[in-house]
DNA sequence: TACTTCTGGTGATTTCTGTCACACTATGAG
DNA sequence: CTCATAGTGTGACAGAAATCACCAGAAGTA
């Protein structure tokens, strides 16, 4: 695909480079790109497809932080990848997708050498940073039938359509809930108008 | 005070700038220093004291994250000083603290020119992130009570002594929570032999 | 000293959420 | 068609936390 589109900012100088160095990788909807722990050698890009960041409990809760979208990287990859650490979060294909990955040795000098990477470096940070915000005002001060009502938003956003094709179980793991309070919540929801619920998909009005 | 020893990897170059256009604050315990949708012109250094920054809620909440000691620096006003937004956060002085504000069309300059300061800001915003998931975190995985363990000790750390200075009502408000929670809390803590209770003071053992 | 304010203790009640139990239904495999 | 399974609906119950009510003691003030 012609993913240089997807960064115009890019100067053709760097596209060259990272055509040359980084590698592309695929991944199949519902499969794990990046697991808690694991050893991080290179800077994740979107290219297509949606990903999404979790959090992870150590006693096997999972936490749906955000996506990330074509043209969009990982924050968490770069800060991983330049110090040497492993992981503190979890990366899941939601759609199928395609990745680019940027070696680190690769990162001293195109942040160096290339302004446009290094503008892309500090906006990834800066966008990640908002979005964290969102996470903590969701958990810190809503309850859970306003973080239902903001993550089916979020879904259809991400998506462009209005069709939610989850079930029930998959929204409460998203959410760290389980699947009743989902269920009751989503039918409180379908009371007021707001959602009709078929099996396996929600309808958003 | 002699702040340059806070920031020994800034070129003498660097802090000679520093010193030249940037601006010395002081404020007292207690006092806020940014409020939440006020328009951001300078990057924040704390020099001296403990800071707390907050997230808050439309309608009155406010939800400690965490603390920016001497040496660090303010990673929100970074992000709304170069794109001119508002605060998103709201930031009080724990402690008698002294600031040093970098006004924002020194900001571009400082990163093409020095790259310790480039390093640092880069440095911040890792850091900052890293603290926002532990954040996360606590808020999605904890209960009250672990929570109030976690404040504690990182009360204490900061602070660098046992006894924690604060009423259980101020514990209640960083925390997002209500005295008698917190009350309650306290007392089975006390109960386990992990603290000790006084007036207006909590010994953490 | 008398009075007020701040702080902390505690019971009762309610709301929210998680958990268990079980029933019902749509769907797909054989 | 029959059966197994996954998805959903719902009642009952338990625990966490918020809220309300009220009291007692400590500290500050007139």
């Amino acid at each position: 695909m012609d993913w240089k589109k997807l960064f115009p900012q890019f100067e053709p100088e760097l596209i060259k480079l990272m055509e040359k160095e980084a590698v592309l990788k695929n991944f199949s909807a519902g499969e794990v790109i990046m697991r808690t722990g694991q050893y991080i050698k290179s800077t994740v890009l979107v290219l297509e497809g949606q990903i999404k960041i979790y959090r992870e409990n150590t006693d096997g809760g999972e936490f749906l932080m955000y996506y990330l979208g074509p043209g969009q990287a990982c924050a968490v990859s770069m800060i991983c990848a330049m110090q040497s650490q492993t992981s503190e979060i979890m990366a899941k294909a939601e759609e199928d997708a395609e990745l680019l990955m940027i070696p680190v040795q690769l990162m001293d000098e195109l942040m160096i050498k290339y302004k446009s990477w290094h503008q892309f470096v500090i906006q990834t940070y800066r966008s990640r940073f908002d979005e964290l915000l969102s996470v903590v005002d969701n958990i810190a001060f809503r309850n859970m039938d306003e973080r239902l009502e903001f993550y089916l938003k979020r879904y259809t956003e991400k998506h462009g359509r209005k069709n939610i094709e989850l079930s029930h179980q998959q929204i409460a793991d998203d959410l760290n809930s389980s699947r009743e309070v989902i269920s009751r919540l989503l039918k409180k929801m379908e009371q007021r108008m707001l959602v009709k619920l078929h099996r396996n998909m929600i309808e958003l009005l």
